[in-house]
RNA sequence: GGGCGAAUAGCUCAGCCUGGUUCAGAGCGCCUGCCUUACAAGCAGGAAGUCGGGGGUUCGAAUCCCUCUUCGCCCACCA
C-alpha cells in the first residue's frame, strides 16, 4: 500500500472526471519530455505513421479529427509495444490552400497578385502559412495528437525543394519528363492547368444544340451536328464521321462551311465517332476538346485556340464575339445561329462537366504547353507490389480501385501557372538562335552552350509533385541521413480515400522509383464524418463540428472514444452536429465511469510486493479470466485495424464486467480493510487495472494515464505512454470461475427481474429458496453468499436439497435457471396466484417452443449427419438444459394448483 | 456507360469475410422503479427488429449465390 498521504490524494479525487486541466497538463508534459519527437536514428523497429496535410485554411474539422485520432491511436499502441514511432506532419499542400486565401485578400483591395509582384506575393503566402500552420498544430495538440511545426516548416521550404529538383532531374534523365502541347484542364479562375485528378466531374443537365452545317458545293447538301458547347464551334476545324457509316460515305473528303465564321473545313473519317449517337456527325474542335484533339492529330487538322487565359473569346474568332466571356459567347452564338437559320433544335441533355476542385469553376479543356510525367513505367512496379500482396489496403476493396487506376494510368500534367510552389528547374537560353534548354539541380549562371543569359521556366510544379516524395523527402533525402536509414520504409499510412490517387498511389510509385522500396505496406482508409442528415461536413453548409469545441466541453478522451467506436474500418459515420452532447455522450460517460471506478479501487490496490501471495477467490479468478479474453480480442482488433472493435471490447469489459460485477463483488472484501481476502481483492484489482488501463490507453490516453499515475508505486512520470503494452497471461483463462460467476449473475438477475415484475421496492429484503443448484452456482454461493444477498437485496438464501423450491400451494414467485436449478421467493401478501400461473405458463410455452426447435433439429438426420460434432453436442446440451427448465416449470405449475 | 458500397430496434450502428453459442447485439432515445456512501455523466428492470423485397443453394441463411427496389460513392473522351 502507498503511504497515508497518497491514500489521501486518491480518495480526494472529485466524483466527476474533469478533463479540462488534466488533459492539457499531461499533454504538455509529454511534449516537453520529447515523447513525440523521436530523434534517435538507431531504432531497431522504426514505425512511422504518416499524417496527411492539414487543410490550414479551414478550421480543423471533424474529418481531420477522425483521421488524426486514428493515427494517434495506432502510433500510441506501437510506442507501447516498444517501437520508435515518428510523426511526420504536414506537407506543402497546405500552402496551396493558403495561396487561395492570400489571393482573396488581395482581391479585397481591388488588386490582383500581378499588382503585388511575384516575390511579394510569395512572401505573403509564407506569412499565412506560418500563421495557419501554427494554429493547426496547436489544435492538433489540443485533441491529443502530436505535431512538430518546425519540421513541417522545414519540409515545406528547403527540405522539399532539394528533393523536388533531384526527382525532376532524375525523371528527365530517364526520359520520363517531357514538354508537350496538349489538351489539359484549364481553370480560368486560378489561371492554371489542372491534372485529371484535380478536375471533378459532376452531372449536370445541359442543352444539346443541333446545328446545320452546309456542305461546300452546288448540291445544297448539309449535315447536322450536335454539341453541348456551341461557342466552341468558332474553333471548329473539321467534321468527322465514322469510316463505315454508309450514310455519310459520300461526304468523306468533301468540305463544309462553318456557320457564322464562313471557314471551309474538311470532313474526315475517324472510328472514334459513334454512328449511333445523334446524327453520327461530329464537329471537331481540336483546341477545346480532348477527343477532338486526338482526331485533329490523326487527320492533321489545325488546332485553333479561341479563348484567352480567362476564358474569354480571343482574336481568332469573328469580331462580334471577341472579348466575350465563354458563357456570353455561348448565348450570342446560339442567337446568331437561330437568326441565321442554322439552329435545328435544342434538347435537354444530361452529361458531366469538369470543375476545379479548389474553386469549383467549370474547367476549360484547352491546348497549351505543359510539362508531363510519363507514368506507365512508374505504375508497373507499383501495380506489381499490390498484386504480390506487398502493399495492402484496409478495407481491401480499395485495392481494386488502386489497381484499376494504375492499369489505366495517364500521363501527369505537373506544371502549374501559379506563383506559389516549387519552381520548375528548367532554364531557357535567351540568346537568339541558341535554343538551349537546361535541366539542373543547381541554379545555372550562364548557358552552357553559348554562355548567354538564362531564364527559368515561370511555372511551378503541382503541389502533389512534392507531396509524392513525402515519405523520404521529409527525412532528408536525397542525402543519406540517419533518419532516412531508420525510418524508411514506413509501415502504415492512414488517410482518406479521396486522396488515394492524388497522394497514396503516387507515393507508392515515387518510393519504388527513387528508393527502390515501398514507402509503406499498409494503407488504412478511414471513412468520412457526416452530419446527422448524412451530408459531408463542409464550410459552405456550416454543418461542421469543431473538435476543439468538443474537446473543451467533453474532453479529448471522450471525443476520441466516440469517434473510434463509431468508425468501423473504412465506413462513414454520422454525428449529430446539432446536439453535440448527444453525439459525444457515450465517450464522456465512459471516461467518467472509468474515473469513478478508479476512485473506488485506488485506495485498495495491492502494491507489487504484496500482489503475489494472496489466494484468489472465484471472483478474482473470474475477472482475470475475463481480462485475458478481452486482451486477446483487443489485440486482434488492433492488429486488423478494427479499432471500433477494440474500443467496443474495452467498453464491454470495463463497464460490463469490471465495474458492474467485479467491483460489486469485491466491495464486501474491500470494506474489511485488511486480511487475506482483502489482500486478494487488492491484488486482483491491481492486476486487472494495470491490464485494462494499458489496453485502453491508445484510445483514451489521458484518463488512463491520470489513473495509472495514482497506482501504488507509480509516480508522476508517465507510466503508460511508453509501454509496455499489456501482456495478459493466457493462463488466467479459468472456465470454472467463469461458470461460477455466470451462474451467480444469472441468479442475481433473476431475482431482480422477479422483484421488478412484482413492483417490489428495491429496499425490501427478500428470502430466496434455491433448489437443485448446479455445481457452478453452489461454488459461487459458498464463496459469495454475502455478495449475492447484497446485490439482490436478500435477507436470506435457503438451499433446498430436494424437490421444487416452493411448497405446494405456497404463494410466491418462481423461476428456473439456465445454469440449472430453480428458485422460489415466498411472497405471501403481494403474490397473485393467477398471475403467477399465467407467467409460468408463458415462460413454459416459450421454453417448449425452443425445445421443439432443438428436438426437431436433432431429429433431422441431415443435421446429425452433416453438422460438425461440436455443434451437435451443443444442441444436445441445450436440449438437456431446456428439458430441465421445462420440467421444473411444469412442477411449479402443478404446485400452484389448478386455476380458479 | 462501367465499378463499388449501403439497406438489421425510434436514431446511429455492430454482427456477414470463415453459415450452426447470440433462443438476433451495443450505444443513444423511450417506459418503470431507485439520490443503495465509486459514478444520477449512475443503478436495476423493461418494451421494441417479417435482419429492404423476391428467388435459390444447404440438414440449417441476417450471414453464401441470383434478382429487384431505394440511397450513396468512385471512375469514364460519347459530341
Amino acid at each position: 500500500m502507498g503511504d497515508a498521504s497518497t491514500d489521501q490524494n486518491r480518495t480526494e479525487l472529485p466524483p466527476r472526471y474533469d478533463p479540462s486541466g488534466l488533459e492539457g497538463d499531461l499533454y504538455r508534459e509529454w511534449v516537453d519530455a520529447g515523447l513525440f519527437h523521436v530523434e534517435a536514428a538507431d531504432a531497431d523497429n522504426p514505425y512511422v505513421i504518416v499524417i496527411p496535410p492539414p487543410n490550414v485554411t479551414a478550421a480543423l474539422h471533424m474529418g481531420h479529427g477522425l483521421n488524426n485520432t486514428i493515427q494517434d491511436v495506432l502510433t500510441r499502441r506501437r510506442r507501447m509495444q516498444g517501437y520508435d514511432a515518428l510523426y511526420l506532419p504536414g506537407t506543402d499542400h497546405a500552402g496551396i490552400a493558403t495561396q487561395n486565401v492570400v489571393e482573396r485578400e488581395i482581391r479585397k483591395d481591388g488588386k490582383t497578385r500581378f499588382d503585388l509582384g511575384r516575390e511579394a506575393f510569395v512572401d505573403r503566402v509564407w506569412e499565412w502559412v506560418d500563421v495557419y500552420g501554427n494554429r493547426i498544430i496547436e489544435q492538433l495538440r489540443t485533441i491529443g495528437c502530436s505535431c512538430d511545426w518546425e519540421r513541417t516548416r522545414f519540409t515545406l521550404d528547403e527540405g522539399l525543394s532539394r528533393a523536388v529538383r533531384e526527382v525532376f532531374v532524375r525523371l528527365h534523365e530517364r526520359g520520363l519528363i517531357y514538354r508537350g502541347r496538349y489538351i489539359i484542364n484549364w481553370c480560368p479562375r486560378c489561371g492554371t492547368a489542372l491534372s485529371n485528378e484535380e478536375a471533378e466531374h459532376r452531372d449536370h443537365t445541359g442543352k444539346l444544340h443541333r446545328i446545320r452545317y452546309d456542305l461546300e458545293g452546288e448540291d445544297g447538301l448539309s449535315v447536322e451536328v450536335a454539341t453541348t458547347r456551341p461557342e466552341t464551334m468558332l474553333g471548329d476545324t473539321g467534321l468527322a464521321v465514322h469510316p463505315e457509316d454508309e450514310r455519310y460515305a459520300d461526304l468523306i473528303g468533301r468540305t463544309a462551311i462553318l456557320p457564322l465564321v464562313g471557314r471551309v473545313i474538311p470532313i474526315v473519317a475517324d472510328s472514334y465517332v459513334d454512328p449511333e449517337f445523334g446524327s453520327g456527325v461530329v464537329k471537331v474542335t481540336p483546341a477545346h476538346d480532348p477527343n477532338d484533339f486526338e482526331i485533329g492529330q490523326r487527320h492533321d487538322l489545325e488546332a485553333l485556340d479561341v479563348m484567352t487565359d480567362e476564358a474569354t473569346m480571343n482574336d481568332a474568332v469573328p469580331e462580334p464575339y471577341r472579348g466575350l466571356d465563354r458563357v456570353e459567347a455561348r448565348k450570342r452564338v446560339v442567337e446568331d445561329l437561330q437568326t441565321g437559320g442554322y439552329l435545328v433544335g435544342v434538347e435537354e441533355h444530361p452529361h458531366s462537366v469538369g470543375r476545379c476542385y479548389r474553386c469549383d469553376t467549370i474547367v476549360e479543356p484547352r491546348l497549351s504547353d505543359q510539362w508531363f510525367v510519363k507514368m506507365a513505367p512508374l505504375a508497373e512496379p507499383a501495380l506489381e507490389a499490390y498484386r504480390k500482396g506487398d502493399l495492402r489496403f484496409y478495407p481491401d476493396r480499395y485495392g481494386k480501385v488502386y489497381q484499376n487506376w494504375m492499369e489505366n494510368i495517364r500521363d501527369w500534367v505537373i506544371s502549374r501557372q501559379l506563383w506559389w510552389g516549387h519552381r520548375i528547374p528548367v532554364w531557357y537560353c535567351r540568346h537568339e538562335g541558341c535554343g538551349e534548354v537546361v535541366v539542373a539541380r543547381e541554379d545555372p549562371d550562364r548557358c552552357p552552350a553559348c554562355d548567354g543569359e538564362l531564364e527559368q521556366d515561370p511555372d511551378v510544379l503541382d503541389t502533389w509533385f512534392s507531396s509524392w516524395l513525402w515519405p523520404f523527402s521529409t527525412l532528408g533525402w536525397p542525402e543519406d541521413t540517419e533518419d532516412l536509414a531508420a525510418f524508411y520504409p514506413t509501415d502504415t499510412l492512414v488517410t482518406a480515400p479521396d486522396i488515394l490517387f492524388f497522394w497514396v498511389a503516387r507515393m507508392v510509385m515515387a518510393g519504388l522509383e527513387f528508393k527502390g522500396e515501398l514507402p509503406f505496406t499498409d494503407v488504412l482508409l478511414n471513412g468520412t464524418v457526416r452530419d446527422h442528415q448524412g451530408r459531408r461536413m463542409s464550410k459552405s453548409l456550416n454543418n461542421g463540428i469543431d473538435p476543439i469545441e468538443v474537446v473543451d466541453m467533453y474532453g479529448a478522451d471522450a471525443m476520441r472514444f466516440t469517434l473510434i467506436r463509431g468508425a468501423p474500418l473504412g465506413t462513414d459515420q454520422q454525428l449529430n452536429n446539432e446536439d453535440l452532447e448527444e453525439a459525444f455522450r457515450p465517450g464522456r460517460n465512459f471516461a467518467n465511469k472509468i474515473w469513478n471506478a478508479a476512485r473506488l479501487a485506488l485506495p485498495h490496490l495491492a502494491d507489487d510486493a504484496t500482489r503475489g501471495g494472496a489466494s484468489a477467490t472465484l471472483a478474482d479468478r473470474w475477472i482475470r479470466s475475463r481480462l485475458s479474453r478481452a486482451a486477446v480480442e483487443i489485440d486482434g482488433a488492433f492488429e486488423a485495424f478494427r479499432l471500433h472493435e477494440a474500443a467496443e471490447s474495452c467498453h464491454a469489459f470495463i463497464w460490463g464486467d469490471f465495474c458492474d460485477w467485479y467491483l460489486e463483488l469485491a466491495k464486501r472484501r474491500l470494506d474489511e480493510g485488511s486480511g487475506p481476502e482483502y489482500e486478494a481483492a487488492g491484488a486482483a484489482l491491481a492486476d486487472t487495472m494495470e491490464g485494462w488501463l494499458g489496453l485502453l490507453h491508445p484510445i483514451m490516453p489521458f484518463v488512463t494515464e491520470a489513473i495509472s499515475r495514482r497506482m501504488p508505486g507509480r509516480g508522476d512520470d508517465s507510466t503508460l505512454v511508453l509501454g509496455p503494452w499489456p501482456q495478459v497471461p493466457d493462463a488466467w483463462v479459468d472456465t470454472e470461475a467463469e461458470d461460477a460467476i455466470e451462474a451467480l449473475r444469472e441468479l442475481v438477475g433473476t431475482v431482480r427481474a422477479l422483484r421488478s415484475e412484482y413492483r417490489l421496492d428495491p429496499r425490501t429484503p427478500l428470502t430466496v429458496r434455491v433448489a437443485g443448484a448446479g455445481p457452478a452456482l453452489r461454488a459461487a454461493l459458498e464463496e459469495e453468499r454475502a455478495s449475492v444477498m447484497r446485490l439482490a437485496s436478500l435477507s436470506a438464501i435457503e438451499d433446498v436439497a430436494e424437490g421444487p423450491a416452493g411448497a405446494a400451494g405456497e404463494p410466491g414467485a418462481h423461476a428456473v435457471l439456465r445454469y440449472g436449478g430453480d428458485i422460489f421467493i415466498p411472497l405471501a401478501d403481494v403474490i397473485d396466484l393467477d398471475r403467477e400461473r399465467a407467467r409460468i405458463a408463458d415462460e413454459s410455452s416459450h421454453i417448449a417452443g425452443l425445445l421443439g426447435g432443438t428436438r426437431a433439429k436433432l431429429a433431422n438426420e441431415g443435421f446429425v449427419a452433416n453438422a460438425p460434432p461440436e455443434v451437435v453436442e451443443r444442441e444436445k446440451a441445450k436440449l438437456v438444459s431446456l428439458e430441465d427448465q421445462l420440467g421444473r416449470l411444469e412442477e411449479k405449475l402443478q404446485s400452484l394448483g389448478p386455476a380458479d
